[in-house]
DNA sequence: GGGCACGGCCAC
DNA sequence: AAACGTGGCCGTGCCC
């Protein structure tokens, strides 16, 4: 049996997929007990490993051996299904689970895991990640610290003696291992990258540009904002403009509760719904409206494009749920519920030659707590035929057709709502809002007792085991909302993850996005057919929590094949039409609410 | 100039 | 006693 200990000094790690071959700069192994090595030979440390019988690093999945595989040619696959392969920072986030709220990557980086498993001396943290940072600053980059520098060497060894030193501490378990697999996995879709329209891209920051130019000049002329910055709206002297233009139109400047200005779109449209006469009013709230909603996501997507014209997302699973963070740029955050931003995936392409298909779980959370809670009315609204929300309809109301006023009241269900939210989210009245979750726990007794039963395990223990056996950490005093919003949220993504392991290898390579319950994939036109069947039988299973009677469905669907990531939505949303790519190619068109068509909808309308 | 909190936008 | 969960990212302002 042998262990081999490595880390890689590398260029800048933003630019792990995109730098060039030599990315990997100075390598640290040791073997067992053994003294650490340096090389800056990367096929010598390849070979290493693969005739090691454990490998072991920090971030190893999702950096290090990524990069071998990238640069190198190293098979990394067959290392993790192996099951040869001990990522330590999986490991630390499995064995100490982070709370939520601030999912702090410094508490896992060697030096925080190190601190808190055996209090490590003084002299050995005070040489951590700032030496690395001082050097990169002194010789200018990451990429031009010597590789003979003796300080640069001392700290790599230190790396891999700390890292030795820690694995020791950290156990694994099978679902540990099982993330390992997860997390490889999802790995391809930092590699390969997902297309940006570049030239589109550009056009939209050179219009949008013009559209902020000329809201910010009336904000200057008719409410005196200061000239100049990025959001002179949101700057001090702009704020007590804005306080004053409220006064100005007869009203009290609405506050957050710190005290601080309100200008967000909820509280402004409330504004505007109590005094719709107020013409100077209506005026600075739809100028202050369209001034906050211009988001920077094009930007953000051309700042992480890299020379191959693709976006490499950061993907990890640090959230205390599991839920996988897609950043670099954030492709969770894209809009889709709104026109006025749903056209932001559209800068994202499928490969040449190839189309994109979407597939999302169908309310995967709610299944999850189903399987979990193993109430019979609740199991049985996701038997297959039956519509979910339909069926909560004819439970709360006694009449199928309140679908949609039955949709609020199940969110409520997995995220502990109390009758003010509800009331809020839904548009109804306290009391109903009441009654409404009243009947909930009455027609479903046993959903009601599980949500009451995680809440006293969560208040007993602080951390709650989803399904498949992934700790997640639950705040204290926050356990009536946290706890069962941990088991649908934390269940669900383990069965999203469960789809991705059963897909064939094939398909792994087009793998482009995952939005918690949804992926993205790129797939070769002539073989799309075969794609979404393949994708969909993965997806899709039948699920018993251990122990339970009663078995649930997970069910996905798919979209339609998408010339770029809106396209895929185009008949989700038919009364969009510029979500369609060939609408979007149409020099003219007939809804004057398009998004797309503005300029010329402006000209016809002014005609 | 980095770190942090806040308040704004957004997703599931 | 009541109870809306998990996040990313931007711009500002303030702190060290």
């Amino acid at each position: 049996m042998q262990t081999v200990y490595f880390d890689i000094e590398t260029a800048d790690a933003d630019e792990l997929y995109t730098y060039g071959p030599s990315f990997c700069r100075l390598a640290g192994y040791a073997v067992d007990d053994g003294p650490v090595v340096l090389t800056t030979d990367m096929d010598e440390l390849c070979a290493v490993l693969r005739d090691a019988d454990r490998v072991v690093a920090h971030n190893a999945i999702a950096f290090d051996l990524a990069a071998l595989e990238h640069w190198h040619g190293l098979d990394v696959g067959c290392l993790v299904d192996e099951g040869r392969v001990r990522d330590t920072l999986i490991l630390a986030r499995h064995n100490d689970p982070p709370l939520s709220g601030h999912t702090d990557d410094r508490r896992y980086n060697l030096d925080a895991i190190g601190k808190r498993l055996f209090s490590r001396g003084k002299d050995l943290s005070a040489t951590g990640e700032s030496t690395l940072k001082g050097l990169a600053r002194e010789f200018g980059g990451y990429d031009r610290i010597p590789v003979d520098d003796s300080s640069y060497r001392k700290y790599l060894v230190r790396d891999v003696e700390l890292l030795r030193a820690v694995a020791a501490y950290l156990s694994c378990d099978t679902y540990a291992l099982r993330e390992h697999c997860v997390v490889w996995r999802l790995t391809h879709i930092s590699k390969h990258g997902f297309r940006v329209d570049v030239v589109e891209a550009r056009r939209r920051l050179a219009s949008q540009q013009k559209r902020v130019a000329v809201l910010q000049q009336r904000m200057v002329q008719v409410y005196g904002l200061p000239i100049g910055g990025k959001a002179p709206q949101r700057t001090k002297v702009g704020v007590i403009a804005l306080e004053r233009a409220f006064t100005d139109c007869g009203i009290e400047p609405p506050r957050t509760p710190k005290g601080a200005l309100a200008t967000g779109k909820d509280v402004l449209a409330a504004l505007l719904q109590g005094h719709p006469c107020n013409e100077s009013l209506v005026e600075l709230v739809e100028t202050l409206r369209a001034l906050n909603g211009e988001r920077s996501v094009t930007q953000t997507t051309l700042d992480h494009t890299g020379s191959d014209g693709r976006v490499h997302p950061s993907v990890d699973a640090r959230q205390t749920t599991g839920r996988i963070s897609v950043t670099k740029p954030g492709l969770t955050v894209m809009g889709k519920r709104d026109r006025a931003n749903v056209l932001e995936r559209s800068l994202l392409l499928p490969d040449e030659g190839e189309v994109l298909v979407a597939f999302d779980l169908s309310q995967v959370d709610a299944r999850a707590i189903a399987a979990h809670c193993q109430d019979a009315a609740y199991v049985s609204a996701f038997e297959p035929g039956k519509d979910y929300h339909t069926e909560m309809a004819v439970e709360l109301f006694g009449d199928p057709s309140r679908r949609s006023d039955a949709k609020p009241v199940t969110h409520a269900t997995t995220y502990g709502m109390g009758a003010r939210g509800l009331a809020a989210s839904a548009g109804i009245g306290q009391a109903e809002a009441q009654a409404l979750l009243n009947t909930l726990d009455s027609r479903f007794p046993g959903l009601a007792r599980f949500k009451k039963q995680v809440r006293a395990e969560a208040e007993r223990k602080h951390i709650l085991w989803n399904a498949f056996g992934r700790p997640m950490r639950v705040e204290k005093g926050k356990e009536y909302t946290k706890a069962p919003a941990a088991i649908g949220q934390g269940t669900a993504r383990d069965l999203m993850m469960e789809g991705i392991l059963r897909l064939p290898g094939w398909l792994l390579p087009c793998l482009r996005a995952i939005v918690h319950d949804e992926i993205v994939l790129s797939v070769p036109t002539d073989r799309a057919e075969e794609a979404e069947t393949a994708v969909l039988k993965a997806l899709q299973f039948s699920f018993a929590v251990t122990g339970a009677d009663v078995a649930v469905l997970v069910l996905a669907d798919k979209s339609e094949r998408g010339r770029d990531w809106a396209d895929c939505y185009r008949s989700e949303k038919v009364t969009w039409p510029e979500v369609a790519r060939d609408h979007r190619e149409q020099l003219s068109c007939l809804d004057e609410h398009c998004t797309w068509h503005i300029e010329r909808n402006e000209t016809r309308s002014a005609a």
